[in-house]
DNA sequence: TGCTAACGTAAGTCATGGCTTACGCATCGG
DNA sequence: CCGATGCGTAAGCCATGACTTACGTTAGCA
């Protein structure tokens, strides 16, 4: 059930647009934070739950730290997305041809 | 910027599963809560929400409100996630490189 | 050994949202 | 035509969460 706290993680607008910085290339938090319209704090915060969500890791360089995406997580959201997907189609499927059937 | 509305509609977890029931296959709402840990109405506000994301259509027969999911919408979910995967990837793939080379 | 930079965290505020009960409205059956 | 069924919606409550400012902490630097 990992998808679910990275649904929980990204469907915040301003989180999305965190993670996304990050995704362009391994940043520091002050990086982040510019030109963002939170507070460096602000986006502490969201790093914390995209971290606790399996999303970014953080690497330790001297007083930054620098943060990166980690594609796996984002990997098994995209199984569940891709899975639920295909049994919506399925379903509508099925639910056309008991149409036909009358 | 559809799979916004999208994902916040999925990140709760009770109206995930009063979208999979609906998955599953079309049913009306009292089918849908049976058996659900809310009531009714509840399910009727999710259902709503789910609509407005266009995860689900609505029709209407007789009394009852039969509700189908609709891929599309999970499609462009889909899509979304799909790049942001790919672009994962490829930044991690050029972050490693870049490490090789120091 | 201070000083500063770059953070994370604590505490408090405020809006959002999920849930309940109560009610109103349309539709079918007798 | 009248009760019952199957809903959606309104109102209110309460927990959660996103944000702010203030502060503590650690690492580089003169």
């Amino acid at each position: 059930m990992a998808y679910a706290s990275a649904l929980i993680a990204l469907s915040d607008p301003t989180r999305r647009q965190v993670f996304e910085r990050v995704i362009d290339g391994p940043r520091a938090v002050g990086q982040i934070a510019e030109g963002l319209p939170v507070s460096r704090p602000a986006v502490s915060q969201h790093l914390k739950v995209l971290k606790q969500a399996g999303l970014v890791t953080e690497q330790r360089r001297g007083t930054r730290r620098v943060y990166a995406a980690n594609p796996q997580a984002l990997g098994e959201l995209r199984a569940w997305v891709e899975a639920m997907w295909r049994d919506a189609l399925a379903a509508m499927m099925a639910s056309i041809d008991g149409e036909e059937q009358k």
